[in-house]
DNA sequence: ATGGACCGTTGATCCACGTCAACCACAAAA
DNA sequence: TTTTGTGGTTGACGTGGATCAACGGTCCAT
């Protein structure tokens, strides 16, 4: 890995107490005296362009990493060449966590658009953290925080019929843009329905499939990547009971 | 919740040095002297009898708890009824990390057997592993483990089929018991198949199914809960290459 | 011992989703 | 413009695992 980032404007620090994402990040909750010294912790910024991977399985481990812009997804593939898409990142959600158990990245992380992420040196980070009180705080939250949602797919995955899990899939998807300031109604998908598929361990033609379902309904509008929301209840009537036998 | 212990022999603290887990649990890699001050933060043990909750989704989240014997499932339940197994702990291992997040259980802890559980006030583990360095590293690594952890299980349930599913799950078993000092090859599961195959997203008449395939097979010789694994390599090579087509 | 829950096994049938295949839309390259 | 490639849609068909159902084994509590 060519690690040498060439000293650019791109790469000039940006203060955490200046960044539009506090919100969502990882300084959320933090005292404004605490988030101040953040900005010793995440040094360089890191453009990655579309399709290039921020890290790769088997990777050393040495940062964690938090997105400034963009969006990313993590995979794992399978020794017999299967592939798994784990998750999808957006702005201000933190990549890296898995590294730290062994010391090297378990999933690769590929940028889904061109973007960009705060570096955050592991080592520094447990040192502020032993020190800034709300800090140690807040990155347990975050790494909580992906064990949950972790068991949410694992639901998903364990127990929804495909279109109950499209359903959620898109009302996730909505929520989040919510929380970034976009439409909850109106977005575009950064994935392809086989990234889509894989993720909900479905068939690219069954996500199609459901999505030409959910239109004929009246549920969403699909055009290609773009989709709008029409009947959010309708999405979430369906994966409160499933399809057939309203309940034994 | 009935909180209060009554001050018993079974709630007398055990020191962390003492104890046979430590190559198990959260003092793993720790030095002897940051060993001993482990033993100011486990608090009081609770014993849980088989069937009991160790905690319920949505209770206050206060404490993570260390198995010191027995075993537990989590499972979190669904709006309509469904429930949906999470995993299996054993005896070394940490339950609770997902209350971090919003400071509430987000799942069902439930003894398989009568269990020990020792008690870490989660304010005294954030305090003390501010001055510990080994106890901050250790518990980072033990909550991105687990992280690690429910990747391998979204790609199981993602991508594998019935019975690479299900070898998977023996093979884990067999590896966690030899962790633990017991035979690789012969083994008693606490929890039923209805429980497997939660965990599994399976049905328990699929999970049966495959006992029994695998039993014709020679792989395994079932008898009820208690299991021997006749040909290891074989279950190896089962969650290699998927059953049809040898890759395309 | 004995009745009753609970758990596990096995068979017969069904259907949701995977598979295979053809075709279309759009974007970048030539 | 045409060409080529990637991603998406749709149809026809097959199958893995769910469902429904019957029965057997084991462990308790009486």
């Amino acid at each position: 890995m060519k690690a040498t980032v060439p000293i650019t404007v791109a790469s000039l620090k940006v203060a955490c107490s200046q960044c539009n994402l506090v919100e969502l990040c990882l300084p959320f909750g933090m005292s404004e005296s605490e988030i101040d010294r953040l900005d010793e912790l995440v040094g360089a910024r890191r453009k990655i362009k579309r399709q290039q991977h921020l890290y790769r399985a088997g990777d050393p481990f040495e940062a964690i990493y938090a997105i400034r812009a963009g969006s990313f997804k993590t995979d794992v593939l399978l020794e017999d060449g299967r592939e798994q898409v784990t998750g999808f990142q957006m702005t201000g959600e933190m990549l890296g966590l898995d590294g730290i158990s062994t010391e090297a990245h378990s999933c690769n992380a590929i940028a889904l658009e061109d973007s960009e992420v705060c570096v955050i040196a592991y080592s520094k980070l447990e040192e502020l953290s032993r020190v800034v009180e709300g800090l140690q705080l807040q990155f347990h939250k975050v790494m909580s925080r992906e064990i949950v949602r972790d068991h949410g797919v694992m639901t998903l995955l364990g127990s929804m019929r495909a279109e109950e899990r499209l359903a959620a899939f898109l009302l996730n998807m909505s929520q989040r843009f919510t929380a970034r300031g976009f439409s909850p109604a109106e977005f575009h998908l950064r994935m392809t329905r086989e990234e889509i598929g894989s993720y909900l361990g479905l068939k690219l033609e069954t996500v199609s499939r459901a999505f030409s379902k959910f239109q004929d309904e009246g549920l969403i509008a699909v055009q290609q990547k773009h989709i709008r929301i029409l009947d959010i209840t309708g999405l979430k009537r369906l994966i409160q009971h499933p399809s057939p036998s309203p309940r034994p």
